[in-house]
DNA sequence: TTAATATGCAACTTTTTGGTTGCTTATTGT
DNA sequence: ACAATAAGCAACCAAAAAGTTGCATATTAA
């Protein structure tokens, strides 16, 4: 299908995604999905939809309990997002050091 | 429109963007669209459109010179997305923290 | 046991995205 | 001057994404 760093972009590139996330993250406890879509003006069902997303990409987890399912937020995905942007550290201007070993190594 | 960290994101969450981005930051110069597009297997058209989104999200910018329009690699936006993962941070070291916890009462 | 609640599933619509083809225009090399 | 090159623009297409409505099902509360 697709590979994990780009599920896991693909996933935070929507502002509802990343609101959704970040609501279960200072929440810090597991929430159902019902309590999470109030917070939100679209439908359940939408909601749903976008956890998926967030599920599929690891960033949340999701429980079933009696009738209830709990959403969890996982971060430990972002690790690859940070290690991805990490190699490109080097090449903005608060970094130019590190551009000039770049150089070196290239020859 | 679109905020900046979410035109950051869609743009780097496309795999023939990061390739083409990643391809723009290696070369360390400025490239001539054709010659970028050379290395792809999709037409110029396509490339082009890709090479837009990277420019409207700040991750390349393209100058003319005669007949040619060169693209170059900006690094720099890349620091919002850094920056907003760094808030989550805490939030996979948890088991860290716990770990030094633990190690703490053992003393 | 019956009503209310939490949810999933399927079908459908609209918009966005990733890509194409065809054509035009401007610049450059011979 | 003319052919080749570099590129933009517009129209089009298919697939994916974002969201909806309607309905079925399981669990819980009264």
């Amino acid at each position: 299908m697709q590979d994990n760093i780009t599920k896991i972009l693909k996933a935070i590139s929507d502002p509802t995604r990343r609101e959704l996330f970040h609501a279960l993250v200072i929440a810090a406890t597991a929430l159902p999905i019902t309590q999470v879509s109030a917070q939100f003006n679209i439908t359940r069902q939408g909601i749903t939809k976008h956890l998926k997303t967030l599920e599929n990409a690891g960033l949340i987890t999701i429980t079933t309990s009696g009738r209830e399912r709990f959403c969890k937020a996982e971060a430990a995905p972002l690790q690859e997002v940070k290690n991805w942007v990490s190699f490109y550290e080097k090449f903005w201007d608060t970094k130019l050091d590190q551009l000039g070993d770049f150089l070196d190594q290239k020859e």
